[in-house]
DNA sequence: AGTGCTAGGT
């Protein structure tokens, strides 16, 4: 039995719509040559007796039917399935239509499948087409440029019967996409030794490849070119001559050309504009758009997309808005390609509300618009938002793009959520939806700030090319770790790789040195910059010396610095040399700093508690009762302190002296099982988690549990033995529950990871990561 | 035919 004897009928037409496949229950009664086990029982067309009646209608074309669902399986990419039913058509002797062997090579393309495509190709052969049309040649020779495989194209183009213009533009065009530009002109200069006359098309097809200032001599005779072939006054060539030269950086030249175009529409604006706003010059593209509303020139969405992103770029909130107003006037707020960009535009103003509101009037918001919103609940801190954003459209099965992963990435970043992190991470393997290099780099950060250095080790390596930014997280999640030799190791790496540092990356050097002492290294680090990297330090990187000396107990170079550095010196300049002072009890350039920080920040908190610290160490308790008596007044509180862990995907927060953890008693016994001297606060010093009132030394006596601890100890009693306990506070580790931890993990012999607002500490046999020293 | 918005490292 063949299908070609069986007579075809009305099953397919749209009123009686087929029922979808039923792929296991077809696979019944087959026999002979072909086994149609496979399909549907709706394209084998035996037909029960109710079919028979409809015989009025003619017999459709044989092997309708069989095609139909041919180009159904590819449309559906459904290539292997297609691969095994054309088996079986040829089997059973049933003509593949041109028509299918195009869409065929459609998802090919698509899906950037060679070796669907050449087997397709091979068959068309081997097979029935004797004679493509000059259109299906196309479609094959449009599958091998799509598919990279320009060695086959060249092959299908010189052999075909029936070269059209077409042909011509699509094997031009993929070899200047390559870069293999010389290819492209040869083919030029061969088609007008043909006589044949190139359209448009083909200049534009080669045009919007030179995009790259080392083409732009190449563009220039490109464009002379054009002009002796009589082609000088083509719009679509002269836009993109335009965005040739202005993407190039000669804009003197893209304005020549626009300016001497006779008939512009808003494509041609629209074109310079991106240029402009690419390189940097908004205003410019500002200008025109004012120039182009003057002109009477019809705007369109496209106009309002690269505006917006103009005054993003300016931050420009005031004109923001009164092209919002207009937007509204012209009723283009709905669409999603203004609304989007405007949600992105109040986002980089930090007008989240704003944001919000424009977003609401989307009318079919894109993965794009939710991206700029999962941004913005980012920036204002509102990680759990964004995370909530994402799980929202991953349950309701909605577009997800690289982009939305980078930023959740990002918020489990801020989050320290490993667990969300990595299942993300996981979810976006298996969608293919990780960017190339800012999602990688993002996942390298992540790990790394989830306490999971080991991981964005793995991440990092698996970036074939790391560029600056992956690899100044790699370093800065080493130099955080208090890793600081891998962490330079690894800068050497990159410098032999060829990948030049960046301003952060010294930031992250620099960080490595700091956490580890190395106040040489860094002052050699330092000096080099600018001579050596042409990187000229920002304030930043003076901060991170003044506090490496700082640290050190080298007070007086730190001072000098500051009094020496090219820039005025803030918060953190002052902060740096106080703390400094603190550890090596320093009054005089201690005071120096505490008068100079709390002048530029009178509310400064930190820096109260660090002079308070001061007086205190050095036995000035008049002095630091001032202190605290001015706080008092100010009515200055401390950020509450907190720390967390999580066990079994729960997040468990603790804050100083808390008790309202259902496990309350067993976490309080489990720390009394350990040594008492080791209490904290038996020095009387003023910590990152005491309140003023409890730390004064009359009241010494009144200790209260860190947070840190009761975090360690609820680890303790609630995950296997051979795991890390891994805890995050949001306040730096004070000097006696660091004591403390090492203690723990000395005879409890868990490994303990603690992450404070500074860096990791990893305990393990009574020592710790940052040797003390953080 | 020629055009747009969203993302990484301190």
């Amino acid at each position: 039995m063949s299908w070609i004897h069986v007579q075809h009928h009305m099953a397919l037409s749209p009123s009686n719509p087929p029922p979808p496949p039923r792929l296991a229950a077809a696979a019944t009664t087959n026999s002979k040559s072909a086994n149609f086990s496979q399909i549907p029982s709706w394209v084998s067309l035996k037909r029960t007796s109710s079919s028979s009646s409809v015989k009025t209608t003619p017999p459709l074309q044989q092997g309708r039917v069989e095609n139909l669902h041919l180009v159904s399986l590819s449309k559906q990419a459904k290539l292997k399935e297609a691969r095994v039913f054309l088996e079986q058509m040829d089997e059973a002797g049933v003509y593949v239509t041109p028509h299918s062997y195009e869409s065929l090579l459609e998802t090919c393309r698509n899906l950037r499948s060679l070796s669907d495509g050449i087997y397709i190709h091979d068959r068309m052969r081997r097979r029935t087409v004797k004679n493509p049309s000059g259109f299906l040649e196309n479609c094959v020779l449009r599958m091998y440029c799509d598919c990279g495989s320009l060695v086959d194209a060249q092959t299908v183009f010189d052999e075909m019967a029936d070269r059209n213009l077409g042909s011509w533009v699509v094997i031009m065009s993929a070899y200047a996409e390559a870069g293999f530009l010389d290819q492209s002109f040869r083919l030029l200069s061969d088609m007008l030794g043909l006589g044949i006359k190139p359209t448009s098309m083909i200049y534009t097809g080669l045009l919007k490849y030179l995009v790259n200032p080392s083409l732009v001599e190449i563009g220039r005779q490109l464009h002379s070119h054009v002009i002796r072939s009589g082609l000088g006054s083509n719009v679509a060539i002269n836009t993109a001559i335009c965005n040739m030269y202005v993407k190039c950086g000669w804009f003197e030249g893209a304005k020549l050309v626009f300016d001497q175009m006779d008939e512009k529409d808003s494509v041609a604006w629209t074109g310079l504009m991106v240029g402009y706003t690419q390189a940097g010059k908004p205003e410019d593209a500002l200008d025109l758009f004012v120039k182009m509303v003057m002109e009477g020139v019809e705007l369109d969405q496209y106009v309002f997309s690269i505006v917006l992103k103009a005054c993003a770029g300016l931050e420009d909130l005031n004109l923001g808005r009164q092209i919002h107003s207009y937007i509204v006037k012209l009723g283009l707020e709905t669409d999603v390609s203004v609304g989007t960009p405007l949600v992105d535009f109040y986002v980089k103003c930090v007008n989240f509300e704003s944001a919000c509101r424009a977003f609401e009037r989307i009318s079919e918001p894109s993965d794009v618009s939710w991206s700029a919103m999962i941004c913005g609940y980012s920036q204002i801190g509102k990680f759990d938002e964004s995370v909530k954003i994402f799980k929202s459209l991953r349950n309701n099965s909605l577009i997800l793009n690289s982009f939305i992963y980078t930023s959740i990435f990002q918020a489990c970043s801020a989050l320290a959520d490993f667990n969300l992190g990595a299942q993300a991470h996981a979810d976006a393997v298996k969608r293919s939806l990780i960017s190339h290099l800012y999602g990688h780099s993002a996942l390298v950060s992540m790990y790394s700030k989830c306490g999971r250095l080991d991981y964005a080790t793995q991440a990092f390596e698996s970036i074939a090319a790391p560029d600056t930014v992956a690899w100044t997280a790699i370093i800065s999640g080493n130099a955080h770790h208090g890793n600081a030799s891998e962490a330079l190791r690894l800068f050497r790496r990159m410098q032999d790789r060829g990948v030049r540092p960046n301003v952060v990356t010294f930031v992250a050097v620099l960080t490595a040195c700091s956490h580890s002492g190395l106040v040489v290294e860094a002052k050699n680090y330092m000096d080099s910059m600018h001579s050596q990297y042409g990187v000229d330090p920002t304030i930043d990187h003076y901060n991170s010396m003044i506090d490496i000396y700082s640290r050190a107990g080298l007070l007086q170079e730190a001072f000098e610095l500051i009094k020496s550095m090219p820039f005025d010196p803030d918060k953190t300049s002052w902060k740096c040399l106080l703390g400094g002072c603190w550890t090596h009890k320093n009054l005089e350039l201690g005071e120096i700093g505490a008068a100079n920080l709390l002048q530029l920040d009178p509310e400064d908190t930190a820096g109260y508690v660090l002079l308070f610290n001061l007086y205190a160490s050095t036995g000035k308790w008049e002095e630091a009762a001032g202190v605290r008596k001015t706080m008092t007044e100010k009515n200055l509180k401390k950020e509450l302190s907190c720390s967390w862990i999580t066990v079994k995907g729960k997040v468990h927060r603790f804050i100083v002296g808390d008790k309202h953890h259902p496990q309350t008693k067993e976490i309080y016994s489990k720390l009394e099982e350990f040594d008492q001297t080791l209490m904290n606060n038996e020095n009387g010093l003023l910590t990152e988690e005491d309140d003023v009132s409890y730390t004064f030394p009359e009241r010494k006596q009144q200790l209260v549990v860190h947070s840190e601890r009761l975090a360690m100890a609820f680890g303790l009693i609630s995950t296997p033995t051979n795991t890390p306990i891994i805890i995050f506070k949001n306040l730096r580790a004070c000097k006696d529950c660091h004591e403390f931890a090492k203690h723990l993990s000395d005879i409890t012999g868990r490994r303990i990871v603690v992450r404070d607002a500074c860096r990791f500490h990893h305990f393990q046999s009574g020592q710790c990561s940052c040797n003390d020293y953080w």
